[in-house]
DNA sequence: GATCGTTATGAAAACGTTTTCACATCCTGT
DNA sequence: ACAGGATGTGAAAACGTTTTCATAACGATC
């Protein structure tokens, strides 16, 4: 029925062993090789992954486990991420949480049970703070957000620089009454409110922040309750593309005027926040390099795992737009 | 070192069947279960997939073969399809092909070796038709595009109805000269192009239709390309959000005034797709449903395999917005 | 010309499970 | 009290590979 190794082997002439290496890395003639080629294209021989694995105990597998796949950050790491592993000869497997601790236990746990090479993932703050050097049986690294310092590698933005130049500039324009909706499951999020208070705190000005579910509908509805408020904030940072969304939303339903009414600023540059009228200012994240330094970083945790925990961290871009224009 | 079944077996005092039988489905006695199971929590075991499914031969896996990773669309389904592949206990591998018919190939590849349960697939035109009934080991349900008529399960939209609709819509509104840009690489984008196309004639007006990969960047220079032309076309229609944002884009670039100058419409209701201004008129997928309704075709294929194919067809919605109001 | 390393090959063991087969043991109905 | 069917369990086979071990063939080196 389905065609083994053994019947690669008959046909070829040879043993399985040398099937085995002929398809492999091991020392066989030409003269074979060709014969066994040949055999491999005459019976439609498909090797079966899970017996491979399970003899050479290589899984030649990473597991990709990010937070929100709906967020195209995210997206865009993990195409970054593909490319790097498949030009290595390993497979990926995408895992999406949705930022719930239970699930990333779920998929830790199946990261356990398939062997992995090694894992790439976005930690909810819950999950990484639980989670020591050794309590991951597979080499791992954190992505956009950090956990227990020296217990893994990462590779992560300079988060309270970034928030720190969102502020500066509305400062400069002038604004004051600046508030920061920053999402709450996430270590990345809370540098960035850090950055944010430090940075308001350097201007003699009070920080006002609030977190909230790192999603647009959330982030829509406290927006929207917020700035019904009499003291309402004249600008708002918020900390992903998602919750920009959001607010840019609340802004329409109760009719403010960006950036006359209301300043927005956010993070990720998102291919959508210039078409918007006014076009939104942001912090650039370079995705792309993010998933290659993470890819970079696990393989030279897999080629030598007793090194030192390393962190990489990358600087955002800022894009200044209409919507922190002081009118 | 790496803890096995036999470990386990070992430290509950029984044999490694009863431990296998206890872990699954087996008739295991309440007394040993409870022993098995706390074995299993002293000993930290973990089962071994590979070995499983070696044995098994059930890999408890789908594929998800998907065309464009940074189309939301694909996203969304892609989430529909994991939730319900994780309540049927199934494991999920997204793969993303960018439309090359060489990743669909190695990827088609890939699904075989694992073994996997059955497949669901977006194929790009030129390898859905070169796919028959049997040229797959496995059962796959082909999701947004389809294939050679009774080849393989399928849900798709209703694109000519869809494309149709647009059509009526902007005639309706006064419109005559109204273009259509369409992907070059999906049967969906042909059906998309001819139902347009019939509309067109139906309304005693000239068909005129171009055709290009379906991303962002290729529409956007097309589309700015067309429009500069003297005798450029007072109303587009896109064939997917991507699209649509590039022509969004090329209108801006040419400071045409929508729809003053240019009405739009296309399909997929993405969330920015009515935060710019003004709104744009599109066709919203029921994309939650796509994915629902791909996994039980598959599940329903799975549990009987001779049953007749079938082609599940959706209706799109059309949401009426500015960007197709006649001035 | 004997000895040594290299290289190519096959037989068989090993990987960690599940499943088959055989066999007790227990319950049920007569 | 006994046949017969569940029910629970263990020993061993099986899944499809890769790897180890042994050996043969061949040049090169002394």
């Amino acid at each position: 029925m389905t065609v083994g190794i053994r019947d690669v082997a008959r046909a070829a002439g040879v043993s399985t062993a040398t099937v085995s290496r002929a398809l492999g890395r091991g020392p066989v003639s030409d003269a074979v090789r060709e014969q066994v080629e040949a055999a491999v294209r005459a019976t439609g021989y498909r090797p079966n992954l899970s017996a491979r694995r399970l003899r050479s105990k290589a899984a030649q597998t990473i597991g990709l486990i990010v937070a929100d796949i709906r967020n195209p950050f995210f997206t865009a790491v993990s195409r970054a991420v593909e490319d790097a592993a498949y030009a290595a000869g390993m497979r990926v497997i995408l895992c999406n949480t949705d930022e719930d601790p239970a699930r990333e236990a779920m998929y830790l746990r199946l990261m356990e049970e398939e062997r992995v090479t090694g894992v790439i993932f976005a930690p909810t703050k819950v999950t990484a703070d639980g989670l020591t050097e050794d309590s991951l049986s597979f080499p791992t690294v954190f992505i956009d957000r950090s956990g227990l310092p020296g217990a893994h590698d990462s590779v992560v933005l300079d988060n309270a620089s970034a928030a720190a130049t969102l502020v500066d500039h509305l400062v400069a324009q002038g604004f004051s009454r600046i508030g920061g909706l920053f999402g709450s499951t996430s270590s990345t999020a809370r540098e960035r409110q850090a950055g944010y208070a430090a940075a308001m705190t350097r201007h003699d000005l009070t920080p006002l922040a609030r977190s909230v579910a790192p999603n647009a509908t959330a982030a829509e509805a406290e927006a929207a309750r917020w700035l019904s408020q009499s003291d309402r904030p004249e600008a708002l940072i918020l900390s992903n593309g998602l919750m920009l969304m959001g607010a840019v939303r609340a802004a329409r339903t109760l009719a403010l005027r960006v950036p006359g009414d209301l300043a927005l600023a956010g993070f990720d540059n998102e291919p959508w926040t210039d078409l918007v009228e006014p076009g939104l200012t942001v912090i650039e994240q370079p995705v792309a390099e993010i998933g290659a330094q993470a890819m970079r970083l696990l393989f030279e945790r897999i080629e030598s795992p007793d090194q030192p925990v390393r962190k990489v961290t990358l600087s955002g871009r800022a894009v200044l737009r209409g919507s922190t224009r002081r009118g």
